[in-house]
DNA sequence: CTGAAAGCGCTAACAG
DNA sequence: CTGTTAGCGCTTTCAG
């Protein structure tokens, strides 16, 4: 078997505590027996076992993120972002996919908290959280990241300005002559489609027409078929705004090589290398995740002010797409 | 503090080993015991500490990964595929991004065998493993991804058909009238790129000329300067094979309009929707990512058999760019 | 069917 | 500067 602290000592010739000591970078160790001692380690190739010590010190230096998919550039991009963080930290990272299944979402969060993970950046895929109340009464910290928690849960959130995003992307098309502008989004359940639903309707005011609202998963078919019954209508969209990255690259394909002016949410690459580039409405999901976790390391070191809500703004980024005219 | 087992059994009126029997769905215990100690631990909000678990046990059921960078495609699709298999086996992942840097890996490395993950995929930055000796004898199984480990190391290992589909590449391009075409590829230090250039002068044969090969991180001044230079020759390039995705996305760019043959090593999003589209030889990061998490619960479930070396095939994807004529 | 005791490998608290 | 002791929360072993 491995060797443990206890043979290190023996092969040494000092006490458990000595080579804890050494192992620890502690003080008042004399030089020549701290050599012994990491000459034993060498030569036994010992490696502390973290789980021991993470059962007597009761902090595991582990982090839980639950995404909705890591192969996601949004949240692979977030996750990057809070993996650097928690590695600054000198914590590691546990972290899964809950493939927009609340179920799973649940799952994971119970395995990480069964784990004790000392802290958790979730992004819901469910809407009811009231499962985390134990933990966060046992003084987990939780901040949830894009989406907020279901009712009832007063947790830190850092979401992006979901509303005023959809209201610009809106606006910029009206500048561009359009009147007709229709919006492609994912099922409304899920936080952000029906936050940007709600600034796309509030900026089109009067000339909001709900045949001109399609709003469920992003398959190529249930695109394609919108855009016909869409574009059969007797006055038909002059422009597209797609409710997010998948919603805009799905979109592009059923479009073919048909110019409708189009603005999409979240920048994607290659963006600007089509053509006509596309305008988008861009978030930064790696500062969303820089920012999730810094503020859970805050908790973590001991702030518990009242539960902070930070909305990161977008930006619109002009490429061509959205300036085509009517 | 949170509730124990201990705390659950004089709660439940019962003796710690009934709880862990119950916790644990071990047979042997009266329903209505059970029920008693069910309740307790429902009132209680108990859950159970995993790291106990894990030091008595031994086995943390966590597997590590460690790739060059999460935010990456093609390392996020091949996370999210082990993600689904750990899962799968009930087990969790800790993963972290290497960025490249040998010293992270051998970090990141040595801080998931600290915690004793019971099995570890890596796709290396660095050369030398030599640090991993004491993990594999401690019986710790480990594969390799993506790229193979240094010398002196008998692991499992999951690679593409790297050189194979450098040949597919520079064939195709021959076949379509091209006799000059250019190579930009990463750094040959890194093991694909170099086994890629090896496929690419392999079936060029004579018509090899090193003035037509750039080989270096894929800045976008880098590849414009090479492009530059390559074009100025006499006998310039009428086709470009790029080493992987994101060159072949840097080179698009610094090609700007320029209609240059081109087929890129390495699928990505949108290939089909530029123009013309981009051919590309393909891998398929989930399938790799796939076959090397199988390949380690085999080694965790007891196969101890010769080390494994799995090559998977690529396939070329055509798709305009690649057939431009000279 | 149930329980008592030992101990996984480490750190904290306290002596020497 | 060094060592001893207790115990984190659980599972294992063995005894009722």
């Amino acid at each position: 078997m491995r060797p443990t602290m206890k043979d290190v000592a023996s092969a040494a010739g000092v006490a458990l505590k000595t080579v804890s000591r050494v192992v620890n970078g502690e003080p008042g160790v004399h030089p020549a027996t701290a050599e012994r001692v990491r000459a034993a380690i060498e030569r036994l190739g010992y490696s502390r076992n973290e789980s021991a010590r993470v059962l007597r010190r009761g902090r595991t230096a582990t982090i839980g993120l639950v995404i909705e998919d890591v192969a996601d550039p949004f949240y692979s991009g977030l996750s990057r972002a809070v993996e650097d963080v928690v590695i600054e930290h000198g914590c590691l990272l546990l972290s899964g996919s809950s493939g927009e299944e609340p179920g799973r979402e649940r799952e994971l969060v119970e395995t990480f908290c069964a784990r004790r993970v000392d802290g958790l950046i979730v992004v819901p895929a469910g809407d009811d959280h009231t499962y985390l109340r134990p933990e966060l009464e046992a003084g987990t910290p939780v901040v949830f990241a894009d989406r907020p928690p279901g009712a009832g849960l007063d947790v830190d959130t850092v979401l992006a300005d979901n509303a005023g995003g959809a209201r610009q992307a809106v606006r910029h098309l009206m500048a561009h002559g359009h009147r007709r502008i229709a919006f492609l989004g994912d099922d409304p359940a899920i936080f952000t489609a029906a936050e940007r639903l709600r600034g796309y309707r509030d900026e089109l005011g009067e000339l909001y027409d709900e045949r001109l609202v399609a709003m469920r998963a992003p398959s190529a078919e249930a695109v394609h078929a919108d855009l016909e019954r869409m574009f059969a209508l007797d006055e038909p969209p002059t422009a597209l705004f797609t409710g997010n990255g998948r919603y805009t690259v799905t979109t592009l394909r059923a479009l073919e090589r048909r110019r409708v002016a189009l603005v999409g949410f979240d920048d994607f690459e290659l963006a600007d290398l089509l053509d006509p580039g596309v305008t988008v409405v861009a978030q930064e999901p790696a500062w969303m995740g820089r920012v999730a976790a810094e503020l859970l390391f805050r908790r973590l070191g001991g702030d518990t002010g009242h539960s902070e809500h930070v909305e990161l703004p977008v930006r619109l980024i002009v490429r061509g797409s959205g300036e085509l005219p009517p």
